[in-house]
RNA sequence: GCGCCUGUAGCUCAGUCGGAUAGAGCAACUGCCUUCUAAGCAGUGGGCCAGGGGUUCGAAUCCCUUCAGGCGCGCCA
């Protein structure tokens, strides 16, 4: 709908062009004016080529509008009119509309899907929370958002893999591993003190018990020195193992777990830096090793290898990165906790350092979740260990309504999350207004299949050529702006896609599915008139076919009752 | 001190690349169920887009500045 538009005033200004004298010619915009009186796509070109030209919009527009009446396949266009300081409003015929209508019905969701990834490599990293307690209500922002992020990339036509990285190697696993180790000893009836900085969430004792029914006394009078790696290894890959079935159960799965110890093990840190070595990228100072990430925008230049020889934190994450595109990837989205701003330029560094175009690294940064009860914010104490988890608000909630909840918002917005007010399920919740109107529809076509004999899906029968489909018959305002707006979608959704923001399907899903339930009680769907009732049913299909896209993007079900 | 993010209706938030009269939901108020699901619909009220200055045909949007809130600035991880 849009392409043919803007094909239209491409191929009028070309010819233009020349007329014009003009070397290039601005991005042609397409908006959908706010006001449908204002028509249904609007350009402000005009407005843009006053400077170049050194003429009034709206004379520009003139030759515009009537250069595009002149060409072939304008005929799409009902009204074009020039309004405001040089707008050009154009209306889109009701045959073109109902031709639209028609396609969307016939090819259904592939229709909705696009190709402007070309194939292209896109990974994306998200959650990749430190295995050494369960996931809080933040890492499930992360987790919806990369899940939908990924989920729409893929329909745009990328090849998308989708990461957690495992921070298994270093000082919060071994924390983890001497927490256990304490609470062995206490179960065992010696007092041990916790670590200094040790976990002390309830998490840590069912671990410890664990080890006390399988291992028995075996490390009872022995040091951590000399069973530290076990009690390292069993306790972060018993949470590994309960973050993914965490995720599993919120609807998020991961092709790919990338290991930080693998990495170290398999040399791929020294090689990294080695390779930036090569670049006279590295330095020697003050007994340290320095990666010259100033040259590419950072701050300052940053530690790689301390003057003890030990590899800083940032070390295996150059090496991290240096992989993802050694994997062959064009793009390289993560996504962090928005209190990892700062670290944004110096992992560009190192990825430009190895090749990377600047724009080819993207990273969305996810604000904090405030929880609420009631109105009253929830007390979380990470000091304490206290915080609720995921998995809690999932049981008590629902996968479907914090997924949807948390793509209502912005990523980088701060998010109030009532947990009481996600529960009522009622007008307050956005999820249920969506998902009803889907619903709506399913019970419509259930008593169109009972009372009328038709098929489960309203009229529509896939290629039942008896079937007779008169949508011209669908002339009413109510339906025409559904139409306009179901015709919107692809639009939103390459815009979702493009800008890497999930959230834009939200909106446009409750915009539909308020415009919907609007219609639904102004107009009788099954009526005495069969045409009609036919062509309303086959409306009410492609309502669902586009909810039901929507909601498959942001990874969250249509249920046919509720 | 430096850097990043945020500031839009009573509340929670959208606002496309700088475009037309700034939107939605909730809350408040008024109506609508013998007819396809009232988890719905129709309507009313509600704004110095934090303040100030600038850029231009045009600014919630871009620049400068002030104020307020959040976060980040280690040879920690």
């Amino acid at each position: 709908m849009k392409q043919e538009t803007v094909g239209i005033i491409q191929k009028a200004l070309k010819s233009l062009q020349e007329k014009w004298g003009l070397e290039s010619l601005p991005d042609i915009d397409i908006e959908v004016p706010k006001n449908e009186a204002m028509g249904d796509f609007a350009t402000t070109i005009a407005m843009r080529l006053a400077k170049a030209l050194k003429r009034p919009p709206k004379k520009i527009a003139d030759e515009i509008v009537a250069e595009i009446k002149g060409i072939a396949g304008a005929d799409i266009f009902d009204e074009i009119e020039i309004a405001g300081a040089g707008f050009i409003n154009f209306k889109l015929k009701k045959e073109f509309l109902h031709a639209g209508l028609e396609r969307l019905l016939r090819e259904e969701h592939s229709s909705l899907r696009s190709d402007i990834g070309k194939g292209s490599r896109v990974q994306v990293e998200f959650v990749s929370a430190n295995p050494t307690g369960p996931l809080h209500v933040g890492h499930g922002r992360g987790a919806a958002v990369g899940n939908a992020l990924c989920r729409i990339l893929k329909a745009a036509g990328f090849d998308v893999q989708r990461e957690f990285y495992i921070n298994d190697a270093g000082l919060q696993v071994r924390l983890l591993g001497e927490s256990v180790f304490a609470r062995y000893l206490q179960l065992m009836g010696y007092d041990a003190p916790l670590p200094e900085d040790g976990y002390k969430g309830d998490y840590v004792e069912p671990i410890a018990e664990e080890i006390v029914k399988s291992a028995g006394e075996e490390y009872l009078n022995k040091s951590f020195e000399e069973c530290g790696e076990f009690f390292i290894d069993y306790s972060y890959k018993r949470m590994l193992a309960d973050l993914e079935e965490d995720l599993k159960d919120f609807g998020v799965v991961f092709d790919r777990w990338q290991s930080e110890k693998e990495l170290y093990e398999k040399g791929k840190v020294r090689e990294a830096l080695a390779s930036l070595q090569q670049k006279n990228l590295i330095y020697e100072k003050d007994g340290a090793r320095w990666f010259e990430s100033s040259r590419f925008g950072d701050d300052k230049d940053r530690v790689v290898v301390k003057k003890d020889g030990e590899f800083t934190y940032f070390a295996p994450d150059i090496a991290y990165h240096k992989d993802k595109l050694d994997r062959g990837f064009d793009t390289i989205i993560n996504i962090w906790g928005a209190d990892h701003h700062g670290y944004i330029p110096r992992i560009k560094s190192a990825l430009e350092a190895f090749g990377l175009p600047r724009d080819k690294f993207r990273v969305i940064l996810i604000q904090m979740v405030s929880l609420l009860r009631h109105g009253e914010p929830v007390q979380m104490s990470k000091r304490a260990g206290e915080f609720v988890t995921l998995r809690e608000v999932v049981d008590e909630v629902g996968a479907d309504i914090t997924k949807f909840i948390f793509l209502t918002r912005r990523a980088d917005s701060q998010l109030e999350f009532d947990i009481e007010v996600a529960k009522e399920q009622s007008a307050e919740n956005p999820v249920f207004y969506v998902q009803y109107a889907f619903a709506r529809i399913s019970s419509i076509f259930r008593q169109a299949a009972e009372k009328r004999g038709h098929g489960a899906r309203g009229m529509w029968q896939g290629d039942d050529k008896d079937t007779r489909r008169r949508l011209d018959l669908l002339t009413e305002n109510e339906e025409l702006s559904l139409i306009k707006k179901l015709l919107q979608y692809p639009m939103v959704f390459e815009g979702a896609a493009l800008s890497l923001e999930p959230h834009r399907i939200t909106y446009y899903l409750q915009e539909l599915a308020g415009m919907f339930h609007s219609y639904y009680n102004k107009h009788r769907v099954i009526s005495d008139d069969a045409d009609l009732a036919n062509a309303r049913l086959s409306l009410c299909r492609a309502v669902q076919i586009v909810l039901k896209e929507g909601l498959n993007m942001l990874g969250v079900s249509a249920p046919e009752r509720m």
